[in-house]
DNA sequence: TTGAAAGCGCTAACAA
DNA sequence: TTGTTAGCGCTTTCAA
């Protein structure tokens, strides 16, 4: 007995299909999910058919012979992180013009769920986009080395990845603030783990290098609009006029903090974001940031991925490397006098 | 040929572990799904044997063998609208306490798309949540009666939901305006094929009634921050000195359109926003909204569905009704004299 | 180009 | 309590 309510309508099969029209079901299956090896009119006949019975193909009796599922994984730190919008957005459309189902995971920023739950899903899945991963260099080489996978924002030898070229864009914002007189810049640090983190703070030395000026690093901080507090109060401590911050969601905390303690921005403090994510240019004042397309980078991570699951020939295990640029908003000003 | 290059290591079935344990393979089945009917010693060494040789269940066999997936989607018309983060969250921790995976959908505001991706995905849920529906009343109806489904923010007749209190909300958002002086409060319309845009239109012409107040409705706006430009530039047009918008992003365009323009908020016109959703304490003016307790409906709408597929008795289809309440901030303020 | 038949890994009768 | 057996719906040899 079924013990729900709900009508069980007795699905459609190929069988049916087979059925109606007088082929086998093996034939049936051929002209579904490979047209090419089935005579035309054969094929005609059997896709009219199965469209008259409204047949929806049953994805786990597929998946248990072939071994594909037309699945991808989407794997993100935190769904709710604003920074991933563009990600998500970019994964979700190049998927499904492939006919791809978009499997968007939230992996609470543990690099133990990631591998965990790759390894659970290894069988649902034809392969996996990985964002900003927590797991080490070892481990997502060998996550790599047992599925299709593409990071994104982590470059790993051994991993095909698409990273946003973050060392060029702070070298703007450096060049940015100091071209408005700034001489004390301070680098807000994200999570030690991260690698954009690091990145971003090596390319920021290298730009205020060529300037003959030093920058410090303040945290790490949390990425998170709750460290801003403080980072803010960090930041005041110090003679510096400017900031870089890890991302905006930090840069957005500092601004709040930085307004409840009087503190004028950009007057006395010119503070700089990363990611333009969803509230930069509302927040108060809005914020100048580095914008990357993060949106394309998720297209591209398809692309890739896609390319491997359907190619012949063994993965290049290339990366791509996509441009950021400045966006200037009130957050940055000329330092004070 | 395997065509990839990942090692595809000879998958750990319960066949395996029926040789390692000299048991019958069903016995492991047993063991491993329904522990009660089993002997707690075989049981054991069914489970160490398991461990040990790092068995991994096939979902795809399980699902077509019995029908259950142990996987529910949870629908949102746009997962990068921050007003379904605390959706997200409240699903994803409950489903996963349970055992089940998470199958996040962006449904991209299209009815059509919300059932035909569901009827796709029949075979490969158990159930769904299903936030905001664009669906008419009937559709959502015949939904539920193919599928077990809860829906949220949304009510319909024979559909089980759980939905917040927005009509006591909408009346805490209007006395509050009418105690600050306002005497002339619009109403910013969001989609017209909103059921809670009704909902709370309803509501706020009951609640200023009930002071003798008329209100007045502008819009409809599509729900978005881009239409805030639209909507401030209507309002401004009108004598009105405070405004209930449809929602959040609604409310901060309208801030940000009503700042170029120089109207001063709160004082010339006191703007209140719904859902409290990410954004809405940093923007500027930090927005006075009405929050509501989003993700304990993510939880609640997960205990209902999870409830209807374990037990044995009929659906009660009931509704949750979820308090909520206004947080002042800095965008309401006293009526202008 | 098409059909027959085997079997993917698991569950669920039924029997013992 | 456990084993035997028969599929679930599909793909994929292998033959015709």
């Amino acid at each position: 007995m079924d013990n729900r309510d709900n009508v069980q309508r007795p699905r459609v099969t190929i069988n049916d299909i087979a059925e109606a029209t007088g082929f086998a079901a093996s034939t049936v299956s051929r002209a579904l999910s490979r047209p090419g090896r089935v005579n035309a009119a054969t094929r005609e006949r059997i896709v009219a058919v199965a469209r008259e019975l409204s047949y929806v193909p049953n994805t786990h009796a597929r998946a248990l012979t072939s071994g594909r599922t037309e699945t991808v994984a989407v794997l993100v730190s935190d769904v709710t992180n604003p920074f991933y919008f563009g990600l998500i957005r970019g994964t979700q459309h190049q998927l499904k013009a492939a006919g791809y189902t978009h499997l968007l995971i939230d992996t609470e920023n543990s690099g133990e769920l990631e591998s965990h739950t790759l390894s659970k899903m290894r069988q649902s899945i034809d392969g996996a986009i990985m964002a900003t991963s927590r797991l080490s260099r070892r481990l997502l080489a060998e996550l790599a080395a047992e599925l299709p996978l593409v990071a994104v924002n982590r470059m790993v030898r051994g991993v095909e990845s698409v990273v946003l070229d973050s060392p060029s864009g702070v070298a703007q914002a450096a060049e940015h603030l100091i071209s408005l007189g700034h001489r004390e810049i301070v680098y807000m640090s994200g999570p030690q783990n991260s690698w954009a983190n690091e990145a971003r703070w090596r390319s920021l030395v290298a730009a205020a290098a060529r300037h003959g000026l030093p920058v410090h690093r303040l945290g790490p901080f949390p990425a998170g609009r709750m460290s801003g507090s403080a980072a803010a109060d960090a930041l005041i401590n110090t003679r510096a006029t400017a900031c870089i911050a890890f991302n905006d969601l930090l840069a957005i905390g500092m601004l709040t903090r930085l307004r409840e303690r009087g503190v004028g921005v950009p007057d006395e403090i010119s503070v700089v974001g990363c990611d333009d994510m969803f509230g930069a240019d509302f927040c108060y004042p809005t914020l100048t940031t580095l914008a990357a397309p993060i949106e394309q980078a998720g297209r591209v991570a398809v692309s890739m991925l896609l390319a491997r699951l359907h190619d012949s020939a063994p993965a290049t295990r290339q990366s791509a490397v996509l441009p950021t640029h400045l966006i200037v908003r009130e957050s940055t000003g000329p330092a004070p006098r």
